[in-house]
DNA sequence: AGCACGCCGACT
DNA sequence: GTCGGCGTGCTC
């Protein structure tokens, strides 16, 4: 609903007083068909030779967001060149049902509904398509009027999957945590380091001081900047003021949740995997002022919390911080927005910070805090190289060499535990014809489908589409064959080399509920599993005392990709990998296994050396004129026959150049996206660079919505972006 | 996004 | 002659 305008309505007296930010429904259009807005103007001009049409009804009796937020919105409308009605629906989340039942029916995909897959309608596709966006999200059961809603199917659909056996239903309490039930705040079991009491000593002084100001706090893995953050949170609450803070993901603010309501008085968390019920409840409790703490993703950064008083930003290099879909804003960013706009103060923790926060840091925008030693004098684990060319033997694929797999070996002698972390990409399986080359890709995206054995499915990871194994080769009629270093063959290697280790895997498919991830993560934790087997979900944030070897299986598959930040995530992916191991007594070791040693990223990991990283990257930054050092806008033109991408591409780049000054902004392209047909659809892209902060906003705001209209094609505008594809 | 209007090709 | 394709434009 790409709508910039403002449209003025008759306010009937019968609805009360309206307010900014208040949802309305209004008469819409030629059929007047019924539509939600936001008050945007309560005392707006009426414009002339327009007859008004009346607000039909008013769905708020009372403000859901403050002024603070409510500028904060505008901000991210202009900043991000996005129409102010879609950031207010991402501030504000939809009503609440009516009934706050006591149950709720949640719906989970079944494991082995193969067969019956075929011949379902596009209804029952979207149920599907919505669960299995869930599972890979870990946000699975759905409740299912949410999934309903979310996949805009009836009733009758969904029976029809349950009778087929495809999904399959439970009961469960809304579970929601009374905001009052921790009141009694237990004290800390231990006293903070000098270094902790230093850091929290400045950060109390920010606090007190109670005015905007950023502060990047870069503590290493294992340096307690949780015991810090819990600390500071509880001096502001001391003087009756709320904070929020942010974690990376779902999974990990749940956790973060947990963790604080057992330090903290009244805890909130807010995120999309609630039923609307426990949303509505944390929201409104948020609202009355009753939450201490608000946790949750970056969403929860437009909490309408009421008397703002700090507000936190754990991993702050995080790119999940950044928005994939509209608005697109990164929750960094519009964070540090809000604690100017409320004029508090706000902390920005990491073991690697990202390029644009140690560049602010380093110019002075932000204060800087450093706890460079782990905890109770434990050492930072020692990291090794490992050149896997080198430990091949001759023609035989070994995915663990010869180091790590007797580095496992002695650890697990030891009755150590063991994280072996690989990367998803160039770690899946394809599904090929060996004699003609034929591989199976996406009917609508063009790109290689990825085998999953536990759903005996090919899935596409770019629109969730899913096919069937084919017997044989469609080209050719030749053999099939699944290609490439799928887990299951690391699976497989771990089965032969360590038949008497007890071993997990955590990904987006083994890990389809919170509950099997907190079952993995107990079972690990009680030391009745061996090896950790995972994707990145491994790398962050976990704290097991007994592992005392890291793997890494392959540091190179985010070296490959053509984006000028992947340097700075493999360096982060390491470093924070490596975090994992030696958290208690035993001494940590991580095993890098690379082809290419050589990487800087990975040389400079391998010494814990963040400072030289960010010196090198920094200066190649700045030498190329790349962000931190510049700001970067990029347009996709999407359309679903290729020459009309092309050519609305072409005339929407013009369009641009005839805003933009030639002297201060560099144009890309247009250019064939790197993923050059999605869902259907042919992508092209554009790319400016400028090195002057908001300029780019500043010439094409005024006429985006102009020259969006004049194109015929779908453009989607990205500010910042950190994904390039 | 919807939903109209409007201007060109293949049919009863 | 009309039905229907989808490019274009508007929504207080």
């Amino acid at each position: 609903v790409d709508v910039w305008e403002v449209f003025s309505y008759a306010w009937p007296d019968d609805l009360g007083e309206p307010f900014r930010g208040q949802r309305v429904h209004v008469p819409f259009g030629p059929g007047n068909r019924d539509e939600h807005g936001f008050v945007v103007e309560p005392e707006g001009t009426r414009p002339k030779g327009i007859e008004l049409k009346p607000v039909s009804k008013a769905v708020d009796r009372e403000p859901q967001i403050g002024s603070g937020v409510f500028k904060l919105a505008e901000w991210i409308s202009d900043y991000y060149m996005t129409p102010l009605g879609m950031v207010l629906q991402a501030c504000v989340p939809s009503p609440a049902g009516k009934h706050a039942d006591r149950k709720e029916a949640v719906v989970y995909l079944e494991e082995d509904g193969e067969g019956a897959r075929n011949r379902i309608g596009p209804r029952q596709k979207a149920i599907l398509d919505e669960l299995f966006e869930a599972r890979l999200q870990g946000i699975e059961p759905v409740a299912l009027g949410m999934l309903l809603r979310k996949s805009g199917a009836q009733r009758a659909s969904f029976n029809s999957l349950v009778s087929r056996g495809l999904v399959r239903t439970e009961m469960r309490d809304v579970k929601i945590q009374p905001l009052d039930r921790g009141r009694g705040v237990v004290d800390a079991p231990f006293e903070l380091n000098p270094e902790q009491q230093a850091v929290l000593g400045e950060i109390n002084q920010k606090v007190d001081l109670g005015t905007y100001s950023a502060t990047l706090l870069h503590g290493v893995t294992g340096s307690g900047k949780t015991e810090v953050y819990v600390r500071a949170i509880r001096r502001i609450n001391g003087k009756g003021r709320g904070v929020i803070l942010l974690a990376p993901e779902i999974a990990l603010a749940t956790q973060t949740f947990k963790r604080l309501l057992s330090r903290l008085g009244r805890v909130a968390v807010l995120h999309s995997g609630l039923s609307p019920t426990e949303r509505a409840y944390y929201w409104e409790q948020i609202r009355r002022g009753n939450a201490d703490v608000v946790v949750g993703p970056r969403s929860a950064i437009f909490a309408p919390v009421p008397n703002l008083g700090l507000i936190v930003i754990d991993e702050e290099h995080e790119s999940s911080y950044k928005q994939g879909t509209v608005p697109r804003y990164h929750g960094r960013d519009v964070a540090v927005k809000r604690a100017s706009l409320e004029d508090v103060p706000i902390l920005l923790g990491t073991a690697t910070p990202s390029m644009e926060s140690i560049n602010n840091a380093r110019s002075g925008r932000y204060g800087l805090l450093e706890l460079p030693h782990r905890v109770r004098g434990l050492p930072m684990p020692s990291l090794k190289i490992v050149h896997l060319r080198r430990e091949m033997q001759s023609g035989k694929v070994e995915l663990l060499g010869r180091t790590l797999t007797s580095k496992m070996a002695a650890a697990l002698d030891r009755n150590e535990q063991v994280i072996l972390l690989m990367n998803r990409r160039g770690y899946a399986s394809y599904v090929f014809c060996p004699s003609c080359k034929w591989m199976l890709e996406c009917r609508h995206c063009s790109m290689p489908m990825v085998w999953h054995r536990s759903l005996t499915l090919a899935t596409c990871h770019h629109c969730g589409n899913t096919a069937e194994l084919p017997d044989y080769c469609p080209a050719c009629e030749g053999r099939i064959l699944l290609f490439g270093y799928g887990i299951q063959r690391i699976e497989d290697e771990l089965f032969r080399k360590f038949p008497n280790a007890t071993f997990a895997r955590m990904d987006s498919d083994t890990m389809t509920s919170p509950v099997q991830f907190k079952k993995v993560i107990d079972d690990f934790g009680d030391g009745n599993i061996d090896i950790l087997l995972g994707t990145q979900m491994v790398a962050k944030g976990l704290d097991f005392p007994n592992v005392s070897l890291v793997g890494v299986v392959s540091a190179d598959t985010c070296l490959s990709i053509n984006d000028f930040r992947a340097s700075e995530r493999t360096f982060q992916l390491i470093v924070q990998v490596a975090g994992r191991a030696g958290r208690d007594r035993t001494p940590g070791e991580v095993i890098v296994q690379t082809l290419y040693g050589d990487d800087p990223a990975i040389r400079h990991a391998a010494t814990h050396d963040y400072r030289g990283f960010a010196e090198m990257e920094l200066r190649d930054r700045r030498e190329t004129g790349l962000p931190p050092f510049s700001r970067m806008a990029r347009f996709v033109i999407r359309h679903s026959r290729m020459e009309k991408a092309e050519e609305a591409a072409e005339t929407f780049t013009a369009e641009l150049r005839r805003h933009l000054p030639p002297d201060r902004v560099t144009v890309i392209g247009p250019q064939q996206a790197e993923l050059p047909r999605i869902k259907d659809r042919f992508r092209f892209h554009v790319m400016l660079i400028c090195p002057v902060p908001g300029l780019i906003q500043q010439c094409l705001l005024p006429h985006l919505p102009e020259i969006q209209r004049s194109v015929p094609a779908d453009i989607v505008t990205d500010i910042d972006p950190l994904d390039l594809m």
